[in-house]
DNA sequence: CTTGACTCCGTACTTAGGTACATACAATAC
DNA sequence: GTATTGTATGTACCTAAGTACGGAGTCAAG
């Protein structure tokens, strides 16, 4: 009875109407089938899909591997443990990569500390070849 | 001497010749003119502006930002420092999300590593709506 | 009954940093 | 001289995750 329309989902789940028709294109949530007249109404099932699918981003995990976990649902918790290792995997290598890069900033930040002279960088100097 | 044409160019710099391209559509590289007879050749400053940008992405800068450095080349050294300060601040917020991310991703890899039933997972469970 | 809001549907546009392709022409190898 | 590379140019395509738009149909309020 709740005629819930593409618009009142959208709200319900805080996401644009083009974003839900978006994830039907994409397969992510299934399209309700189109009355003989009227709008489509969408079950309680597809508020259910978005926000796993929302929570799953959250975690960091993109469209593509959220379909996979979805696929997953009956699978071994063994299957999901890999998914979810391989992105821990992923997120900690990105970390060691922008801590390499945050001293490489502090070093070259640092230098110009100790430059008197405003109208010569040494972060310009150091990106110049040698 | 060199005649330094567009492929010899990529090669010497490590890119491919269809992403030198792509920087003189981008205005970050210039396009040595057209010679009336022959193909055109680049001169030494491209190679070191190619270098030029290189470093920069290492350091986390985006062409456009990369763009704006170049133009920044006789700019005071506070100017740089401004831009480098930004983008170490930026790194290190992201830093800060995938701290936060590891975490949540450990703790559901934990819950898994307690459960006896592999035809359950926790993680499944915890992304599924209550 | 007409106006305004909403839906449906398909398609195009967005950002970033390129990559790829089609065509014509130039240069080099044999 | 012919075959194979290489270059010039413009345009289209790629991923990701949507956003925007145009036109037609539909619904609800006044």
């Amino acid at each position: 009875m709740s005629k819930r329309t593409i618009s009142m989902l959208a709200k319900e789940v805080s996401v644009n109407v083009e974003t839900i028709r978006f994830y039907e294109r994409k397969g992510l949530i299934n399209q309700p089938p189109k009355p003989m007249q009227g709008y489509r109404h969408y079950p309680n099932e597809t508020v259910n899909r978005i926000h796993f699918i929302k929570r799953s981003q959250e975690l960091g995990f993109t469209l593509k591997e959220i379909e996979g976990l979805l696929a997953l649902n009956d699978s071994p918790c063994s299957k999901v443990q890999e998914l979810a290792n391989k992105k821990l995997i992923a997120v900690q290598k990105k970390m060691a990569d922008l801590l390499l890069l945050e001293h490489a900033l502090e070093e070259h930040l640092g230098q110009c500390q100790n430059n008197d002279d405003d109208s010569h960088c040494p972060i310009i100097d150091s990106l110049q070849p040698k």
